[in-house]
DNA sequence: GACGTTCATTTACCGCTGTAAAGATAATTC
DNA sequence: GAATTATCTTTACAGCGGTAAATGAACGTC
């Protein structure tokens, strides 16, 4: 009778494509120049095309924040897979998280910067970070079976307690917070054993 | 012959007026309230007026960021001086640090909001941060004098850690990023003793 | 094959922003 | 009062996110 709706499998390709566009300008020019006009002109449409695809701005930044932690979740699991002591893939997965920190600077401040209220979105968002902490967790909780960690407390609040510092550090440098005579590879060794010597009742000191 | 310039005083005062107004507004309304003419309109100006008291909105912002730093410099001190035992005033300032994120968020958040780079009124801005991270680093070395602390690196480096952690717990409190499970009424107190714990050779576990 | 119908896209417009230049005002000296 | 100069306001502009009307293209039906 008319004309059939766009396929899903269409709806994900143009969709893909529009966050593409959108992370690429992110990355090469800062947040300002992830214009509408711009991802438009990138992809070659007009610009109210993306409307079609996403109802706000707000919703488009959100696809690219999941798009984002999918990314950081795979690099964490890579890293954690690299190694075969949970303590051992512990380091590996904060450097890991820095390294992506200071590799791509404007992707990761995206991920933390909330542009007003939480919104719509918020499911599929919160899902990823779900799922990026949990790393995290799941190795302290090995960690701490295994006996290489007495842990005070449980591991979803000890893995927050490396979340938050590793970010402090990402965000102190990549702001110029970082006071002269400090600087991350200072940072970055000594939060790990701090928080590896730290949650265990019996401090063990450490390299 | 000619009309005077202003005297620095009535610059001062104008000055310190656009700020307060842009403080007022960034609070009350978040960053995106925080527009030129709305500042002009609450001080009963043009807009373009600002624009003989700040060459641009970030150079603005850089001023409305020392301001606030001059604050959390006033509250961290009043929170270390509430004590004698150096360990004792690093759990007050903690507590006054994050309090001052919880209670003014939006004021919290500007001052890690890197709006592009560096801007030129980078240097008093940076004296404004170093003297915050002292009061962290003066207390670190003092107890450590004292005996109470076993630091193993500098105490500016631990006061990054300090930093760093309270910084990233703030923030994940403020992004809605604790996942469910973990309150920041758990972490601070974790991270607090951890760090002092973590940061002695000789662990001594505290609350 | 021409016709409506329906979705997809473009064009045009709105109010807003930061910024810059032009015009008006106010304060001083002669 | 005239001249001069600093300050302020007005006006204008390009770009932004967002919306609605106008256009274009693909389809099922006759």
């Amino acid at each position: 009778m008319a004309r059939p709706p766009s396929t899903a499998e269409a709806v994900a390709v143009t969709t893909a494509e529009l966050l593409t566009a959108a992370q690429t300008l992110l990355e090469a020019g800062g947040i300002d120049a992830m214009s509408f006009r711009a991802i438009a002109s990138q992809v070659g449409c007009s610009h109210s095309k993306i409307y079609s695809y996403f109802d706000s701005k707000a919703d488009l930044v959100d696809a690219l924040r999941i798009r984002s932690y999918e990314l950081l979740f795979e690099r964490l699991s890579a890293a954690a897979a690299d190694h075969d002591d949970p303590i051992e893939s512990l380091r590996a997965i904060a450097h890991a998280y820095v390294r992506l920190g200071l590799e791509r600077p404007q992707l990761y401040s995206m991920l933390y910067s909330d542009d007003g209220q939480m919104s719509e979105t918020a499911p599929p968002l919160l899902e990823a970070k779900v799922r990026a902490i949990g790393i995290c967790r799941d190795l302290l909780a090995s960690a701490a079976d295994a006996g290489a960690l007495d842990l005070v407390g449980d591991p979803l609040t000890a893995a927050h307690l490396f979340w938050a510092g590793a970010h402090g550090i990402v965000q102190l440098e990549l702001g110029g917070f970082l006071v002269v005579g400090c600087t991350l590879e200072d940072l970055l060794p000594n939060l790990i054993s701090v928080l590896v010597d730290g949650l265990s009742t019996r401090a063990t000191p450490s390299n």
